[in-house]
DNA sequence: ATGGTCGCTAAGCGA
């Protein structure tokens, strides 16, 4: 029985509640990340959670902002919510599963800070800091680089290749797509021994989004999408993965999150 | 050309 694992920024759980309700209505994911959730984590809508059939929950929330949250038909038990780059943001969450088709495997839940609109950490302290949680991930990458059974997903707010952005040279000097954040993910998932689940069924140079800004008049006609949103496992947990979906679609839903969710299954 | 739109929480910030 494969196992479906999606991720996606909501954007406001709260708000876009029933948006959840309809990928899990049409998409049936046995594991669902979210990030940008936004909600403190005594506001979270957990009973609309468990009633679409995730008895197994962990959430990470702050007020306002950030915020992840892992949601699971399969048990697992919650194994950290650490602290990265010098802050209390709420960005990460890693779960352990107890049973099911990935028994044993830890599942990293991240969101990445953006980073703000000035490329430069001199003048720009967002990015600054987002420059300093990405060698943080590296570090930690290479702490964990000889296990297995790992997999991470989230808004890395990173576009690492040109064929992930809709415009590279473009791009080239616009946060999430600068040299020195792409070489910096691309750092990370050599240290880590990373195997990017979704390029291994989708490879380069096929354009592949998952984030389309709302400033855009006509997001689709335009097209000029990101893909910041990732799903990277272990070597083992790469080589059981089956299929991926991107569902742009969602980008069009009634007031839709500006990203979509990224679907990856596993056998 | 240097915007444009969201969501939070109540004018401005973060994305």
């Amino acid at each position: 029985m494969p196992l479906r694992l999606a991720t996606w920024n909501i954007n406001s759980v709260r708000l876009r509640i029933g948006l959840v309700a309809k990928l899990v209505d049409e998409h049936a994911p046995d594991v669902l990340c979210l990030q940008e959730t936004k909600c403190a984590d005594d506001h979270f809508p957990l009973n609309d959670i468990r009633k679409l059939g995730y008895a197994h929950v962990a959430i990470h929330g702050q007020k306002g902002y950030h915020g992840v949250a892992t949601f699971s038909r399969f048990p697992f038990v919650t194994t950290a919510k650490e602290r990265w780059a010098d802050k209390d943001d709420a960005r990460h969450l890693a779960t352990t599963f107890a049973a099911g088709p990935l028994e044993g495997v830890t599942l990293h839940n991240f969101y990445v800070p953006a980073g703000g609109d000035e490329p430069d950490p001199t003048i720009n302290p967002k990015f600054a800091h987002k420059l300093q949680f990405v060698r943080e991930l590296h570090q930690w990458s290479e702490r964990i680089a000889e296990t297995d059974a790992r997999i991470m997903v989230g808004d890395l707010n990173i576009a690492p290749d040109p064929s992930d952005v809709w415009s590279h040279k473009q791009l080239l000097r616009v946060v999430s797509h600068t040299p020195v954040e792409t070489e910096g993910l691309d750092a990370m998932r050599l240290a880590g021994r990373w195997v990017d689940a979704v390029r291994a069924h989708v490879p380069h140079p096929e354009k592949l989004y998952s984030w389309w800004s709302y400033r855009a008049a006509d997001w689709e006609a335009s097209d000029r999408g990101r893909r910041l949103d990732h799903v990277w496992a272990s070597e083992d947990v790469a080589a059981r993965s089956t299929g991926v979906e991107i569902l742009k679609a969602a980008r069009g839903w009634d007031r839709p999150s500006d990203h979509v969710p990224v679907i990856v299954t596993f056998g």
